[in-house]
DNA sequence: ATATTGACTATTGTAGACAAGAAACAAGGT
DNA sequence: ACCTTGTTTCTTGTCTACAATAGTCAATAT
């Protein structure tokens, strides 16, 4: 049975050139489950047999479950004990938080960045646009909503704070479950691409303006455009 | 060799009347060796050698790794590949990093609750404020000192955020490490107990008064007084 | 004397097997 | 017929053992 042909990751390492041991196979196992839980391959809700993605990813379960413990505290999974592990299911508090714990974040960072001395700190966020320019030229919807969060990730990183900029990557991953699950997933349906950028670009000038309220309007104005959908289709548990 | 009479975690349940195996060694390793290092037991920069800490928990390997992945992304050990874990050295700028997070998730949390609707929620703030008095009236610093965390962490819980809970709580955990790493131990010393106790009272009325503006002011303030030292003290890393 | 290279040792990474708890099912009693 | 209870099976939690790697130290050659 453990001839089984598995679709293992190590093996698919080798090709790749470098050290397929550069990193350790817990590392591998976070990585091919978070993208098989944000591709939709793995639905929400759906439990987590370990002994399954054992043989699914030809590793044995100790590096297994030091992953599981990873992606549980990335809020990717839901843990119970003796229970075993599920695919987390957001309802809409959890999107809720996501978002807001996003927009947050961004503030918080654009705070703490704002008066940016060193304009050549900015070099990796023109470099996210131009990204998301020539993606949308291309009409590439996929590639520009990669480019950005790319984007959105070097604005916090602006602030130069390892842990923020965890805690906001993390965050991330969240906002991406929430659209692999479809909700609000009108973010990936950008009515007009080069409005959209058009948008990242003026945010960028902004900051390197100098002008914190502005940024923090915008940017607020943002994710309005961005997430918020018409109050129809967001039942918000009334307090 | 086995035999040398560990200082284990299982046994040491069994007097507690309830479920010894209510939760698992992982659960158990973590909060054993969050304690030593917060205590100081476990110095900053010791090398945390896993065969040993086996042997003083009394557990076996695998469930004390999981234990170290989980306290590794809290923050409180490094662990490099290969090379093993050591607990987290913290220098001026992780401070610096870990008091702006936790300024600025309270700031988040704030702007998140603030119109506080229902009054009935502010009773876990109020009940945490009556055990820092009785702390202070007993002059219990070491209590005052946790009375403290726990009265912050109830206004932050006032968002209803579990996402941004775990967060705070997390960088709780770090402003421990600064702590007992005697960077900035101003906070232990308060000069005036009752003057301590005071601010907080008065930061929660602001709050069930309902002005979000005055409270991020007394707030800033607050974290003002209780963590900036004199430049002379803060051995900077310098470039 | 110093540098370099080799083996050795200590420690981490991984695997497979065992034990214990929880859910599902069947059989019996009321 | 339904509920209760015992059993079975599946899954998780844990342990021991093996493999691989990085650091260390000594020996030898220049």
């Amino acid at each position: 049975m453990a001839t089984s042909r598995p679709v293992g990751i190590k093996e698919e390492q080798q090709p790749n050139g470098s050290r397929l041991s550069s990193r350790s196979l817990t590392d591998l196992a976070v990585e091919a489950i978070r993208s098989k839980i944000l591709s939709g391959e793995f639905a929400p809700g759906q439990r987590l047999v370990e002994e399954r993605l054992t043989e699914l990813l030809g590793i044995s379960r100790p590096p297994l479950r030091e992953g599981m413990r990873l992606l549980q505290q990335e809020g990717l999974i839901v843990t119970l004990p003796r229970r075993g592990s599920t695919v987390a299911a957001l309802d809409e508090d959890d999107v809720h938080e996501i978002l807001t714990l996003r927009s947050g974040l961004e503030h918080m960072a654009i705070d703490l960045a704002m008066p940016v001395e060193d304009k050549s700190r900015l070099r990796s966020c023109w470099e996210a646009l131009e990204a998301m320019e020539s993606s949308a030229a291309r009409e590439d919807r996929a590639q520009l909503v990669r480019d950005g969060y790319a984007f959105h990730a070097s604005i916090v990183a602006l602030a130069g704070h390892r842990r923020l900029n965890n805690m906001y990557a993390s965050v991330q991953q969240q906002v991406m479950l929430c659209m692999a699950r479809n909700l609000r997933v009108r973010e990936h349906h950008y009515e007009d691409l080069q409005q959209h950028v058009a948008r990242h670009r003026y945010l960028l000038e902004l900051i390197e303006k100098g002008d914190p309220q502005a940024v923090l309007a915008e940017l607020a104005v943002h994710g309005e455009r961005s997430f918020t959908l018409p109050a129809e289709e967001v039942p918000k548990t009334a307090p």
